[in-house]
DNA sequence: GCGTGCATCCAAAGCGCTTTGGAAATTCCG
DNA sequence: CGGAATTTCCAAAGCGCTTTGGATGCACGC
């Protein structure tokens, strides 16, 4: 069932049905419903096509992902956010867009993405330090709102970030308070923005302490449980190893946890460990007294507020760009302790 | 630029300027040549809005994510079937949607996707035993693949699973074969299909070799790290507690694992963990040597070759549905030995 | 020189909706 | 009671593409 069927069959004007069934008020109260009553009868649904192409939205919003022939953005993180903002997709009426796209290639799919009109915003993800994407993407004047920042480009846009340094910087000193001189950080690569600065907010606690920065005690790689585990063994292995672990990811931290128990070291005896933890909804932090002490900020929180952001900038264009900061909180948990007394 | 705008330019008609763009025969090599270059040289893409309505193919394939309350499909193994998916649709020029849709709004969503046109076909993900879904897409006439089987519903789709019962019989007899006679299935929630399966091989296996089924020893529920850990510790707790755990997902045995490790047994020796692997990019069952002996499939292989399955049946509606079981492997790792002699 | 066949091109209709710019009918009010 | 204002409806254009059904010109063979 098409418009014109429904209109011919309703002896009105194809206007008429349009204009009744999309709330407009120069039509009368009776024929509205009269309309609405043959509309939910004959099952009549309007062609997004044809809709999209009348108006010229699309109702659809892109999510880009990069894919490097190594580094997967398809991580865990990604699906709680996807959850996220699909909530707030299908409250608005609008469809949600996946398109994997190889590194290189992202100039190309933008800009195809703008003039073919297949979305009416994207939402950026996992931004580098200096991201091309954010010049782009306002030169050819395409919506957007980033998942994180990019600290290189200077403002105008709009982001929603969680305060990765403070976090850091926190945690950091925790550890510090807590006695732990030699602390780890098991970071995620650091290209990316959020890594660098997680690994500011670490450095710039140790300064602050006094503590000399040391590089043996970094670690950059993506956030896989077995890098935690790899990278916690290495770290073992040092002529003076470290008392405590800061990583990036619960996914790392449970590595982490695994190389702890390949030893006779304990973790929140021997060893402290702090994560950051994204809160997916798979992988709880414990239940009850969390597992380990964490940085905690929900990634499917973000993923609903990005998407509302967004939705607001394109129905006003006009309205300046949104940014938005998010604490984490600091959870105790069962993973740190005081740094064991020196034998 | 539109096609209008460039067949003025190039001083022909819209036909031909289509055509050519199109590959048609009936446009010399000269002219073909003519309007490429100006193509590019205007940047022209065609929108896809008008094209699909055109056309009436959406080149856009549905994915379409159940949500319940209190269970999310959008869990680790999601991320990475749609990672594989997606370069299917990329190579072929798909685009690819998600919608997460409330349980019980199902039939809305799948009829309105069908009349709005917004898809060409759709991937049907969680199946439970007696699908729904399966006849009333039958019903609407939208192509669909679906991602694993719905036990009680006859044939007449086209469908892709991993060989659950086979696999989860293979890994349960080589426990038994171990000596291991007390084996805990930790499984996923028994209304999916595939859960379904694992218990019937497990249950198959047992009663061959004249074991008592114990149903103190199956869980069944959303597999979380956390359900892992609190399922070990109580069936730690019986009076005759397991000597082997089959789980049903990595983060399941990071859970058992975590909740060895909080007493004295040690896993390998003291007790054996099997669990089934859908080998996540971030998840790996460790390096080298596995960490746990596992039965494995690639999810991600899984959605590439569901998504070829689908265009295939939309480019040519008239095949018959495709079938396709894939068979695990089962590759042994540090998580298994033989049953402890009886003290 | 004329019908045939082929290679190229094009005008116009159509996909299913929204929206503009009235027209017709009704109500209002001095 | 007549003109203005208001309400209710509609014809037709337009969104940007594809596709049908020719039209045109040219070489070919007889």
């Amino acid at each position: 069932m098409n418009l014109r069927r429904l209109a011919e069959t309703l002896n009105l004007s194809q206007t008429t049905v349009s204009r009744a069934l999309n709330g407009y008020s120069d039509v009368s109260e009776a024929t509205r419903l009269r309309v609405q009553k043959a509309a939910t009868l004959h099952n009549y649904r309007p062609s997004m096509r044809a809709k999209s192409l009348a108006t010229g939205r699309a109702m659809t919003i892109g999510h880009i992902i990069p894919v490097t022939s190594r580094h997967e953005m398809v991580n865990p993180v990604f699906g709680d956010f996807i959850a996220g903002a699909g909530e707030t997709y299908s409250a608005q009426g609008y469809d949600m867009l996946l398109k994997l796209v190889p590194d290189g290639d992202e100039e190309r799919v933008y800009r195809d993405l703008k003039s073919r009109g297949t979305v009416d915003g994207i939402i950026i993800h996992g931004p580098r330090m200096d991201d091309s994407r954010i010049p782009l993407l306002k030169e050819i004047g395409l919506p957007f709102v980033v998942h994180g920042r990019a600290s290189d480009v200077e403002d105008g846009y709009s982001w929603l970030d969680v305060n990765n340094k403070s976090a850091f910087e926190r945690a950091t000193k925790f550890l510090i308070d807590l006695g732990h001189t030699r602390i780890a950080l098991i970071n995620g690569l650091e290209n990316m923005d959020f890594a660098h600065r997680r690994r500011n907010g670490y450095v710039h606690a140790l300064s602050d302490a006094q503590i000399t920065i040391d590089p043996t005690l970094m670690r950059s790689e993506e956030m896989t449980e077995v890098y935690g585990y790899r990278s916690t063994q290495e770290l073992l292995a040092l002529p003076a190893p470290p008392t405590a672990f800061l990583t990036s990811s619960m996914m790392v931290a449970i590595g982490v946890r695994r190389a702890l128990e390949d030893t006779a070291l304990k973790m929140g005896r021997d060893v402290s460990v702090i994560t950051h933890d994204d809160d997916l909804s798979y992988l709880k932090n414990g239940e009850g007294v969390p597992i380990f002490t964490a940085t905690r900020s929900s990634v499917r929180d973000a993923g609903r507020e990005c998407a509302d952001m967004l939705l607001k900038r394109i129905k006003d264009p006009t309205l300046p760009p949104f940014t938005r900061l998010l604490e984490v909180d600091l959870t105790l948990g069962r993973s740190t302790g005081p740094a064991p007394i020196k034998g």
